[in-house]
DNA sequence: TACATCTTTACGGATATCCGCAAGGATGCT
DNA sequence: AGCATCCTTGCGGATATCCGTAAAGATGTA
């Protein structure tokens, strides 16, 4: 079994529950943190000092308080120990439900599994833990399955999250076109933006461009 | 302190840290609910056998699996319970940080306090609890005041989350005036609904209705 | 009823978006 | 180079939205 293990979770509850989880599967080394940079900077430490963690459990939100913090997600937490640890395990608990952005972190940092905060994640954990040990590679508990079948991981791209975030801002088409020369983002011109536009309406069916946005928010796009 | 406590919470490891907290408070008539219709019978049954629930705590979002239920979020579920009890109180416990569907949450159903799922649950629901108890009146952390110091709640009114919804769903602003004549909403004449979607981007400062839209996604409002 | 005020509706010109077509550029292959 | 293909851009008419003004209707008060 794993031999030191992290785990950055800030509800307390759900941190705890999940040291036992660890406890009962006699890992000995193992710390919580509440805070992305108290976790990074614990593993930054450990790397250091030759005993590196071989496993981070993180959740994907962490709340904002009066704690000073670099890293404020666990993605960004995520991009920022695999570019210093890029062997470790990664096991991402959270209750995100949207397979977008799910998924997106399998293909982008690599993680080895994802646990869905529920009415059974504490067993759902232990099994991660143990095949993700056993196999060392990518473990997703079958009835979440159908994240990785999803295809708008790889349909939508950087330019369309860009290009609807934007829009989520209240930038009209009229104006886009500067601000993607300004972002140095090609191509620029207003014909193409309005194309594009069409495009992801003919994708998504929506109605118009405030569905569009709409539908870009409740899928986790932006 | 409260003779009979009942918690409706999905999420396995908060709902047991729940349960663990009434114990500390030596509430010994417990029960725990992982669906809304599991605890809406609960308490039903409770009120029919003459000894009811003294107490709701409750989560907001509760995740959609194969068990069929009437009562799908924890808003849905206060409702129903409020009918059938109105002297129950409630505690609300949620990651929900949307000011203004929080404060809904007082003004719609009187409930008795709310307490922010975080670093610091676990004492903050014991003290919440202690004060429900005590006060018999409502109770917020001090840090979670500028809740009810939102106006917003008062300013935005059912016709403008209507208005907004169907915005949301792609209705043009063209067709609008019929679908609210469907639904029996009035004023409905296109020009009443073009000023009123003027008022809301001024109000909000939106730059045109995408922004809008996507503000009120945001906030909670939709 | 008469009057003032506020809300709702109607209308029209200005502006923005939508949508198809065609020209201009880039890329890759022979 | 020559050619085909794909991507990008420009343009213009149709449609939708924006925004101010004014009429019509509703409400409250004396």
């Amino acid at each position: 079994m794993f031999a030191k293990v992290i785990v950055a979770e800030d509800i307390d509850s759900i941190n705890s529950s999940i040291i036992n989880t660890l406890t009962d599967l006699n890992i000995v080394e193992k710390q919580s943190a509440k805070y992305c940079d108290e976790a990074f900077h614990k593993i930054q430490k450990a790397l250091n000092d030759g005993f590196p963690y071989e496993l981070l459990i993180t959740d994907l939100s962490f709340k904002d308080d009066h704690v000073e913090n670099k890293i404020k997600s666990g993605e960004a937490l995520i991009e920022a120990v695999k570019k210093i640890q890029p062997d470790i395990k990664i096991i991402v608990l959270s209750i995100e439900e949207k397979t977008f952005r799910i998924k997106s972190l399998f293909k982008k940092y690599g993680i080895n599994s994802f646990v869905l905060k529920g009415r059974n994640s504490i067993p759902e954990l232990k099994k991660s833990i143990e095949m993700v040990y056993k196999e060392e590679e990518r473990y997703l508990a079958p009835n979440l399955n159908y994240i990785l079948q999803n295809k708008m991981v790889d349909e939508i791209d950087d330019y369309d999250i860009q290009l609807l975030l934007l829009l989520s801002y209240g930038v009209p088409q009229e104006k886009m076109e500067e601000r993607f020369v300004d972002l140095g983002i090609k191509p620029s011109s207003k014909s193409s933006i309005e194309k594009r536009i069409n495009k992801l309406k003919t994708y998504f069916k929506a109605n118009n461009t405030i569905h569009l946005v709409a539908m870009a928010k409740d899928l986790g796009l932006i």
